[in-house]
RNA sequence: GCCCCUGUAGCUCAGCGGAUAGAGCAGCCGCCUUCUAAGCGGUUGGCCGGGGGUUCGAUUCCCUCCAGGGGCGCCA
């Protein structure tokens, strides 16, 4: 629309010839009172126009076709903003629209026809599902319904390992527990897991085997640890809405052969070397490896500007997570994904270069996959940190943490946070189920929308025949609120913000119980005609909340 | 050593290139006879960590310094 005006105006000889801009700047109004959108085009173009910023966007403004049934004004004011106003008719309109949209409001078609996939999680089953696992879930399935809200067939993936020596520690553990509940005086091994969901495990074990499995392997105990903990970590995950489509097994790149492959592939481009040290190596770290050591396989990743080369297969002959890693995102890339988000702590940064690396080495294009990376969780509670260690057997399990404030609410406390900043968990203040707590103020939104409509029921009122005319400014503001929805959900999508849908909620309960207030629908002094038309708007309201807290995986309460 | 994150109201945090920087909590003053007060109204409170730069314009981008937090294995 600008530009049309910008070539209108020029045409006309309102301002001298220059080239346009490629994409004319638009952002939703800092100030509501002086209109819906802004655009600061003419301060960007006051040089190449030679003319003041006011006078071209006053030039904009004559030439700008307003016919468009949503706008109702096209102004300039100074310093040279150009403020759009949406009409009051057409933000009515929008009333009905969402509520005929219900469950699927704000439905978009930007990933339509379109395969997109969400990794999170991804913790080997050693032990139970933490706090710090958990913010990479809850990002993760935040991301993945939104995906879907953008039209995408999303896939939820949690990819793992069951080999090596963790896991190893894992079934001589559980052995070791298993025969400690059978009575017998046995050490835990070295280093193995302390945690008490072994011994639970165990005294499972025995009550349905007895002393049986007293002469089974550590390798029996390790797959009986694994089927134990994959149970408890998929009902931990279930409770707070993070439910997965596929488990994906590292090793299964092993059966294929697609380890091997890689590094067939790096090799053949000349990314592969075999030394003790990578080259390079400082002299301490050289002086470090044992004299006898043998030769690793290395990734010259400096060529792809690493700052050091990284190790693919290990001197033992193991490859190290990477090369089994990339093979995985190959698999990924070739069935079909178009858009894969790789939810992961701060910690993988360097995997996750490495992978992207070894990706664009074997000529496939990196681009789909988008690396979304958390900072770590911190538990407080009366002001102090709580350190958490899976191996100590120190740590505060998802469970216990649901348990103690609700699934709601570690989703919303886990949402409310940038993913990049460090995350606080505040155990006293989710504890509130009071004003102070955000969960609870959004969630009433939606009660309270539940509440009109329930009591409206009792007492005979439906929205028929409303006539939207009748709201006040204050009800179209919130409608317009209302409608920056979409924009947060592509904001979100595009900066891989799912907190913005934490925020942007928030805002929007702080709108809505003032006018809940102030606008009342069935009250002795408001007329029949008013009552149906507010009841409607709360009816916009409710689809949009309850879209929402969907959306965060929340759940939209009809009665608190 | 290298890398990442964070310094915005007393506290917890939004805003991350645009018009006079926003919320909540705490503080203070009020509001329950009609959709649950898990609510609402009012009010106090900011050298946007310091210093340079880029820009018509910087809390926002770049550099640097200061202060906190966290990562970095031939573990995954």
């Amino acid at each position: 629309m600008i530009r049309h005006a910008l070539q209108a105006a020029q045409a006309a000889g309102d301002l001298p010839p220059f080239d346009l801009p490629e994409t004319i700047p638009v952002t939703r109004s800092a100030k509501p009172e002086l209109g819906d959108y802004a655009s600061p085009v003419a301060m960007q173009l006051a040089k190449a126009a030679r003319r003041k910023p006011l006078e071209i966007a006053q030039a904009i403004a004559a030439h700008v076709d307003t016919s468009a049934d949503f706008v109702q004004s096209f102004e300039a004011a100074p310093p040279g903003f150009l403020n759009i106003r949406l009409s009051d008719a057409w933000l009515r309109a929008q009333i009905d629209a969402m509520i005929a949209a219900g469950d699927d409001v704000f439905a978009l078609e930007i990933g339509r026809g379109q395969k997109a996939q969400v990794e999170c999680v991804s913790a080997n089953p050693t032990g139970p599902i933490t706090v710090g696992r958990t913010r990479g879930g809850v990002i993760g399935s935040t991301m993945a319904n939104l995906l879907a809200a953008l039209g995408y067939t999303v896939e939820m993936e949690y990819y793992f390992n069951n080999a090596g020596r963790q896991m190893q520690l894992l079934g001589l553990s559980l052995q070791a527990r298993y025969r400690q509940a059978l009575g017998q005086p046995v050490d835990l091994p070295e280093g193995g897991y302390q945690g008490d969901y072994l011994v639970d495990i165990a005294r499972e074990l025995v009550e349905q085997h007895g002393d049986a499995l007293k002469d089974e392997s550590w390798e029996y105990f390790k797959g009986q640890a694994e089927a134990a903990m994959f149970r408890r970590i998929r009902a931990s995950l279930d409770r707070i809405n993070i439910h997965f489509d596929v488990f994906f097994n590292e090793n299964s790149t092993y059966e294929d052969g697609s380890v091997w492959k890689v590094l067939e592939g790096l090799e053949e481009r000349g990314y592969v070397y075999r030394a003790v040290n990578r080259e390079g190596a400082p002299p301490e770290e050289i002086a470090k490896t044992p004299p006898d050591a043998k030769d690793a396989v290395w990734f010259r990743s400096t060529k792809l500007g690493d700052d050091e080369d990284r190790v693919l297969v290990k001197s033992n002959g193991e490859p190290t997570y990477a090369l089994p890693d990339i093979a995985y995102h190959i698999h990924k890339l070739e069935r079909g994904f178009t858009y894969l988000i790789n939810v992961l702590g701060t910690d993988h940064i360097i995997e996750a270069q490495t992978v992207a690396r070894g990706l664009q080495v074997l000529g496939y294009d990196p681009e789909p996959v988008h690396v979304l990376l958390h900072q770590f969780v911190t538990l407080v509670e009366g002001g102090e940190t709580r350190r958490m260690s899976t191996r100590r057997g120190e740590y505060v399990t998802l469970d216990e943490l649901v348990e103690d404030v609700g699934a709601d609410v570690v989703r919303y406390f886990i949402l409310g946070r940038s993913p990049n900043s460090h995350l606080e968990f505040d155990l006293d203040l989710a504890r509130q189920q009071a004003n102070e707590n955000p969960v609870y103020y959004i969630q009433n939104a939606h009660v309270r929308c539940a509440g009109i409509f329930r009591q409206a029921e009792e007492r005979g009122l439906t929205d028929e025949g409303a006539d939207l005319s009748l709201l006040g400014e204050r009800e179209l503001a919130f409608v317009r609120k209302l409608l920056e929805m979409p924009e947060v959900m592509v904001q979100a999508y595009e900066d891989l913000g799912p907190h913005r849908l934490a925020f942007y909620a928030l805002d929007l309960a702080r709108m809505f119980h003032p006018m809940y207030d102030a606008v009342r629908v069935l009250h002795s002094d408001v007329p029949e005609d008013v009552a149906k038309a507010r009841l409607r708007l709360y009816g916009a309201a409710r689809v949009v909340f309850r879209r929402l807290l969907k959306l965060m995986g929340m759940s939209a309460l009809e009665i608190m």
